[in-house]
DNA sequence: GCTGGCACTCACCCATTCAGAGTGCTAATT
DNA sequence: AATTAGCACTCTGAATGGGTGAGTGCCAGC
């Protein structure tokens, strides 16, 4: 990896003025353009001297002999973890996003659905808001009715007023009295507590001694098995994929079929988000960096998001690697906050 | 409208000839191509008068000078009207659609689900099925819970075990017992009934006089009209999208976002699709003529769905104009009566 | 009414040219 | 020792132009 001290403050600025103007107008830049900059008080050749050396180091590259250069991924890198000058919201922004997400009385759903629709619309982009994760939320209410046969369904309601349904196939048939007494027992057992220690729960229950027990908390115990055994996969809601046809940059149809069927396929997406749930701030994945073909030309924004200071989702923007990353950063990073107040329990 | 009779059996066999030519391998055809068929036993010269005289009546157009003819939208319609000889599905295919769609135990939404997918799999193009309309649903079971404020969360259940929720805000605050008592009240009174019939009850309800009920239904029926008053928008399943990226047709960047945008847009979608549940049978809308611009260079086939002999959806499949209705046409037709059949109560 | 013949028109491919941008290298300058 | 000017070189992209092939429209003859 290269480091900041590898170079010398000269080099660094050029290659940071290099990145900005290329992430301004798409075209490789050349050592004449760079002259014209008043900080960076030298002549062409000099330049060129520089860029070779950046050349070597990797952290820019000449598409062909007589074009300029074009940032790598180390370039983009090193641009972003060091060279980078964020720029702050303005507040006629911050606004627009306060409004729009802290609005009163809504659905954890609908909320992370105008979370994505903001970064999509702010940037231009694509955005994405994975749900919380299920092992967070926690009950607040369960619900059986019968269906054909031995199969049930099963209603829950975390918090966040998200209502959750399952079909669960029992080994008996139950009577409606029967099932609502089991779910009166889970109601008044479980409600209230994260998904995550209700499985545990249940497992410990269903180890134990069974005569101890009565049938109806059994049954009980094993319905909420059955509701809470698997892990439910993750999801997330995406917006503004559209806004990535217009990037020439990803406009190579069998690119951009994949990212798409990327983005349809969910798996890859989520593995990817997942990798940002421990970082504490904002992660940028650039280029190849995702490990990820689809995502070849692409770079992802993100940062966590937190419920009663506990982590509970991921949020971002997806564009091209060539992105205004000074204004995303921000955005994404105010983004994650402005909705983990809005999900905090009033 | 060109018909039938305005053009002679000779005239007829050629547009299809060259209709289904342009259809396989994406060419403009020529005199000479056509020549070779032996069922047309004409030589280029005559074929080229035939020719002349179907682009005449805009059947058919040149591209340019020195190209061959290409159908017109009114070319592909005159085939598809009265040319076309579906081909009827091999029983391989039937299998694999029956086994798919007709295994028991699913949820309505997810054998939708699997509707799409399946269109989209077997026609390699797009797939979409709308949603059951809400109207022709009945109610299975209500339930309200508390929640913070005056606000209710109501879930219901519609045949189908496919469970919907909603949040209301009642213009006084309810006991959970209250609550209880309103959900039995309309589970006694409305459940097995459609939400269409439910709404006019619950209308005349409203109207009756007041002295004679007493406060508990009052509220019951209050709460039902704001659960069921305005009608849900309606959505569908969409899959494959991504297949109409490898479209030659379809590559441009721009009308391509255009119709993504439609997509996630749904709103014109949907008016489309509705127009279809009329039919009673495979309609289709060749490129402009479905009047939005999106799907110009589109075709839509599609098919309502029924249960209990009720026409509730409308499922079809999307791509290019030039794409094999000889197969698509018999897949629609199939699916459509497969998903009503797997949708019907058992 | 059908067909063969013929002149004509394009789109497409290819090679060629040309200007412009940018480079690397070297020698001169500071 | 670092910087710069100069220069030859390379490569892209746009413009040009000829050649080819596919296909047409029309006409005259069968």
């Amino acid at each position: 990896m290269i480091k900041n001290q590898d170079l010398n403050e000269r080099s660094l600025y050029l290659l940071k003025s290099l990145v900005e103007r290329y992430i301004h107008d798409g075209q490789p830049v050349g050592s004449r353009a760079l002259s014209k900059d008043p900080q960076l008080n030298l002549s062409p050749a000099s330049i060129r001297n520089v860029m070779a050396d950046l050349e070597d180091m990797g952290l820019i590259h000449s598409p062909h002999t007589s074009a300029g250069r074009v940032p790598t991924v180390s370039g983009y890198r090193l641009f972003v973890d060091s060279l980078l000058t964020v720029k702050p919201l303005v507040s006629s922004e911050l606004n627009q996003m306060q409004t729009s997400l802290l609005s009163d009385n809504e659905k954890t759903s609908d909320v992370l659905t105008k979370a994505s629709h903001l970064l999509s619309e702010m940037t231009q982009m694509a955005g994405v808001v994975t749900l919380p994760r299920r092992e967070s939320v926690s009950l607040q209410h369960i619900e059986f009715l019968p269906m054909s046969n031995n199969r049930v369904l099963v209603i829950f309601v975390t918090n966040g007023d998200e209502v959750h349904n399952k079909i669960i196939n029992t080994d008996k048939r139950f009577s409606p009295a029967e099932l609502q007494q089991a779910a009166n027992y889970l109601n008044s057992v479980y409600s209230g507590r994260s998904l995550a220690s209700i499985r545990n729960l249940v497992l410990k229950e269903m180890e134990r001694d069974h005569s101890e027990v009565n049938q109806g908390m059994l049954d009980a115990v094993s319905m909420a098995q059955l509701t809470f055994a698997q892990q439910p996969k993750d999801d997330y809601v995406l917006s503004g994929e559209t806004n990535l046809m217009g990037f020439s940059e990803l406009s190579d149809m069998d690119r951009l079929k994949q990212l798409f069927e990327a983005f349809s396929q969910k798996r890859g997406v989520i593995h990817l988000l997942d990798q940002c749930l421990q970082a504490d701030g904002v992660q940028i994945f650039i280029g190849e960096e995702s490990g990820y073909s689809a995502f070849d030309r692409c770079s992802l924004v993100t940062a966590p998001y937190s419920v009663n200071n506990e982590v509970v989702g991921v949020l971002g923007v997806i564009g091209p690697t060539r992105m205004a990353y000074e204004k995303v950063i921000p955005f994404v990073d105010v983004t994650a906050k402005l909705l983990g107040a809005a999900l905090n329990p009033k």
